[in-house]
DNA sequence: CTGCCAGTCATTGTATACGTTTCTTCCGCC
DNA sequence: GGCGGAAGAAACGTATACAATGACTGGCAG
């Protein structure tokens, strides 16, 4: 029923040979590194809500021993990204309804909040670094590849916050807006991604002329934009459904 | 090598029950408690930052192994009130004069837009829940516990995010008031602890009364006065010194 | 006497083994 | 024929053993 061999299947790509360099130097880098593949693919949607993340599969595939394995899942599940159940193990986190809405108004909050002081602080250079981060999106949404579209807006979204130059607020908004990714997988309408690929660019402009007002304005419909886009309908999957309709 | 229950069963406190589960029985728990435990530890000033947090005295000290040590002192880390540094162990955070002006800015921000939704969800009943607590605060401090008011008051201040009914903004809230916690033993002058002690019921006043502006403007200067009231003055400690000093 | 180097120690990082729990499947019974 | 229970298997939780790296101390040379 579920797809759980979706990790196992080792010939999907280029980790091909994880296998030798388990004994040697920097193996944080290396921790680090298997962090972010996971957490890559979950936000691109690669690793879809629900799918189960088996310890001893990650282990393999990943060429090291569960201890390691488990470090990065309880990272992940900080981050809400899987959901770890005590005996059951790691699945990708499914977000409820309630979440999800929860996520967009802190997004809300916070990532409007940011504008003034990204206007305030945005430097020719950021602008044009900003600008090729919406152009590299455009062109994967043009080319059809929407898990990069997504990962990079995320990207887009917190480099912005990160240029308020809080870097608490940042990472707050990065957590944030991968969670935004996994609403979007839920949630979302196929045919409709999250940002619109102009809205960047929009925004873009409004910053490079310092109006932290107008940005502020435009992040606010932007937001409100991609939660109005999403399809909440609370699908019921499991054991609630009878609870809800026969509970009471 | 083996006596290490010499210490588990020292019949330190309330857990009376956990006799039985030498080999298993509810893990889980017992990790949360001691989770708690560092965690109250450190908010209450009795862990100074800066204090090293050797995983075999903790494993020894708690009764189980450096496995589940190191979980817990991963999950203190991600929420930044350890510093895990890769071959040196763990210790309590020292935050910089930096770290200390975004936690606080980000109060700012989220703690005061939290404020009109939680003036217009407040019930009788959290009201009164609130002034138990600020009561229990106030009498904290006026018979001279200093850790326990402050534990308090941030309590008191994540409760009332909670209030918001946005889990996620309140677990943000959380954190960022446990690092308050840590700012202030470290920025904080000795005698004047965080929080006045009259002004938290002077707020559930402001919300009690369904006033979200006012409460608004008010946890504004709450907070810009307890930022105020610390002594930032960068005291270099360690490497940075020289660094900055002969390093240009 | 001071500064450097080497050896030892202490502490963390990683892996593996074992116990426990849960899920699955099969068999028997109703 | 369907349902329930039991046995086996698979996967998670915990502990322990081992390896590697950084810290400290003692000795030697300049």
């Amino acid at each position: 029923m579920n797809q759980r061999q979706s990790l196992a299947d080792d010939g999907d790509s280029s980790k091909a040979k994880p296998r030798r360099l388990g004994k040697n130097g920097d193996g944080a880098e290396r921790h680090e590194a298997i962090y972010r593949t996971i957490s890559d693919a979950i936000i691109e949607h690669r690793l879809r809500p629900g799918a189960r993340l088996r310890e001893d599969a990650l282990a393999e595939v990943f060429g090291i021993s569960r201890t390691g394995i488990r470090k990065i899942l309880q990272r992940l599940a900080l981050e809400q990204l899987v959901t770890l159940t005590p005996r059951r193990g790691a699945s990708v986190t499914r977000p409820t309804a309630d979440e999800a809405k929860d996520v967009f108004d802190a997004r809300q909050m916070v990532e409007c909040g940011l504008m003034p002081e990204v206007a305030r602080r945005i430097k020719p250079e950021n602008v044009s670094e900003l600008r090729d981060m919406a152009r590299r999106e455009r062109e994967a949404l043009r080319s059809g590849e929407q898990s990069r579209a997504i990962k990079l807006s995320a990207a887009f979204h917190e480099r912005l916050a990160q240029l308020s130059g809080n870097a608490t607020l940042a990472a707050f908004v990065g957590q944030l807006c991968s969670r935004s990714s996994l609403i979007l997988a839920v949630y979302g309408s196929s045919g409709h991604l999250g940002c619109e690929s102009h809205d960047h660019d929009d925004l873009i402009g409004f910053l490079e002329a310092k109006n932290g007002e107008r940005a502020t304005a435009f992040m606010s419909r932007h937001l409100k934009a991609i939660e109005a886009s999403l399809s909440i309908v609370e699908e019921e999957e499991e054991t609630p459904d009878l609870q809800r309709i026969f509970g009471i």
